[in-house]
DNA sequence: ATATAATTCTGAACATCGTTCATTAAAAGG
DNA sequence: CCTTTTAATGAACGATGTTCAGAATTATAT
């Protein structure tokens, strides 16, 4: 039997993605299987390997999902803040708020090492977000090119860090109020003198 | 068939734990099935069961293996440097020195989020690490003990993040050599002036 | 219209995983 | 020597990712 729904490929390819994604923000990572996600698209375990090579790609697919809406939301926060260091307090605000309200889709980001490298069209979308960073820290902080460049990459850093012992409580659980404190923490060197 | 080689109930769960232990760290967290590891020790799969409730208890043993290590690193850190500033540097490079040695164990060890809580032993562990940490800080940065309190928490997320991005290659690789830059940066607020 | 080709979906099958447990072998005690 | 206790087994169960020969449907050609 086939063709019993009409979704083009990339429909179906879509349909996918959204049922994967629905089904680890609500169940968690270790929910995502093959079988589970069949069942919620009403098709077969095999239809899912004639659109992906395998679950690793399904799940690749919600990852970069999940980081175009930080990306959106980044977004959101430089237009509505003025170019100056608050603008960076409200990009590293916006970082962690987008992680807790979609914890289980953040940890699943970082559950599993990936092997092997990663596809180029999920390099680039990481190498937009960072661009966006390093872009708003020269222009806000007013930071050499070598020195944006290294500072994006500490900050982006320690925000991944703190996310991370917040969200799984691993590690001396440090509760989601005290996050915002240690961000301040975090960027207060930074804020031009006075 | 039983008792074919005589092992005491505690040296069979140490012998566990560190074939466990060296599966991890020469194959990866992956790695570590219950088939695997009791073909290594020369014992049937059920055999683990006698002594661990289950394989996650067997990687959660490893892991505090691998903490305990951090420990005694840490501690030689502490006893080969005087007590200033110096001292938190030769710390947080030990960390990142020893995550770097032990890649495999150091990233199993945030691989999958336990679910439910901690065992005692293990919360215990940790917070042995923090508090030598938080000891050091406020003996050699002098601060006061709220913000030595959280000043230890945010500099050792910024050390998580930047050697969890160092060592997995993900969110725009960082080099090794660029990771102790990071470090030095990370610090470097908290310098005494001069 | 009819036949043929191309597409798309199925679901049984395979290997491997964690885990359980009735069974059996060995040691200890009477 | 017999009985009890302990320790280890390995077959078995359910669930996993993945494959693929075949079935069902649509498209195309004659």
């Amino acid at each position: 039997m086939a063709r019993r729904k009409d979704h083009t490929p990339d429909e179906l390819r879509a349909l996918i993605v959204q049922a994967a994604r629905a089904l680890v923000a609500q169940k968690g990572g270790a929910a995502l299987t093959a079988r589970a996600l069949a069942a919620r698209i009403g098709y077969a375990p095999g239809t899912i390997y004639n659109l992906f090579p395998d679950m690793d790609a399904v799940l690749l697919a919600v990852h970069g999902a999940t980081l175009a809406g930080l990306q959106d939301e980044l977004a959101a926060a430089v237009a509505a803040t003025p170019a100056d260091f608050s603008r960076i307090q409200a990009l590293a605000q916006a970082y962690c708020a987008f992680a807790e309200r979609h914890a289980p889709l953040w940890l699943a980001m970082f559950a599993t090492p990936h092997r092997g490298r990663l596809p180029r069209w999920y390099r680039a979308r990481l190498q937009s977000l960072f661009s966006l960073l390093e872009a708003e820290l020269h222009a806000c902080l007013k930071l050499g090119p070598a020195e944006s460049r290294r500072t994006t990459r500490l900050l982006w850093a320690a925000l991944h860090g703190i996310t991370m012992l917040t969200l799984d409580g691993r590690l001396q659980a440090i509760g989601k109020s005290e996050a915002r404190a240690l961000v301040e923490a975090l960027l207060a060197p930074y804020r031009p003198h006075g």
